[in-house]
DNA sequence: AATGGTAGTATCCAAATGGAAAGTGCTTTC
DNA sequence: GAAAGCACTTTCCATTTGGATACTACCATT
């Protein structure tokens, strides 16, 4: 007889399946956790903040993953009305709910680092 | 005058941004978290029922995904003396200290799809 | 001897990802 | 009027990712 698929054909496990891959294509990407945290100490900056900011990233890039999240409303987009143009990026209240997940994220990086450090 | 970083030119945030390249490394590709959150829910599998649970993984991916996690202490492999050998990958004491992490991604990627729904 | 189960590996290929460099258009400052 | 800052876009290219398919090797049952 042929085995089947038991554990996750239930309903709450789909359901959790589809969570997790809702989230990870949304934050998906090398920069967008970068972004979105860099926003969130900054408040509110420029694109070349952010340029200066994010170690590594190139404008293309960066340009991107600023669409992206402001596709998904993480991130807001202001044109200011000042003498040479200026643009405010800010992270919207929609995304700020991230924060916890963005927390476990680093907290559960630094326990990892120290968990190699301490076992050398 | 240049400008230069000044809000990710601290110690913390350098260390948090070294922390979140860290998770995002150890945890990237389309399946560790599926991997992982199999594994929770069924303690312990072996490489077919884990074939069959995951809904559109293949054997190499699996295979692959599955050494990773093994490499990072996050799955056991257990090879077993069965009459057809049989092997038993289950998450280890240190993997199971991801729970909250994907406890969070999880949350957010339901309150997500209900943000959706619910704006409709 | 054929079928089916376990646990993978090997090969090939297409698509996605992302980096470097240069260019655009505008404005302000020296 | 040259340089430099802002906010991007465009082009080109190399690497990475991941999927499909086939295959190995061992054991048990029919």
């Amino acid at each position: 007889m042929k085995k089947k698929a038991v554990i996750n054909d239930t309903p709450v496990c789909q359901v959790r399946m589809q969570a997790i891959s809702d989230t990870m294509s949304i934050l998906s990407g090398k920069w967008k956790f970068h972004i979105l945290g860099t926003l969130m100490e900054g408040h509110k900056l420029g694109f070349m903040d952010l340029l200066r900011e994010i170690d590594g990233i190139g404008s293309k890039m960066l340009s991107k993953e600023l669409q992206d999240l402001e596709m998904n409303h993480l991130v807001s987009r202001t044109v200011m009305n000042t003498k040479p143009i200026t643009v405010e990026y800010a992270v919207t209240e929609y995304g700020a709910t991230l924060a916890p997940l963005i927390d476990e994220l680093t907290k559960w990086g630094i326990a990892y680092r120290q968990s190699i450090h301490g076992s050398k």
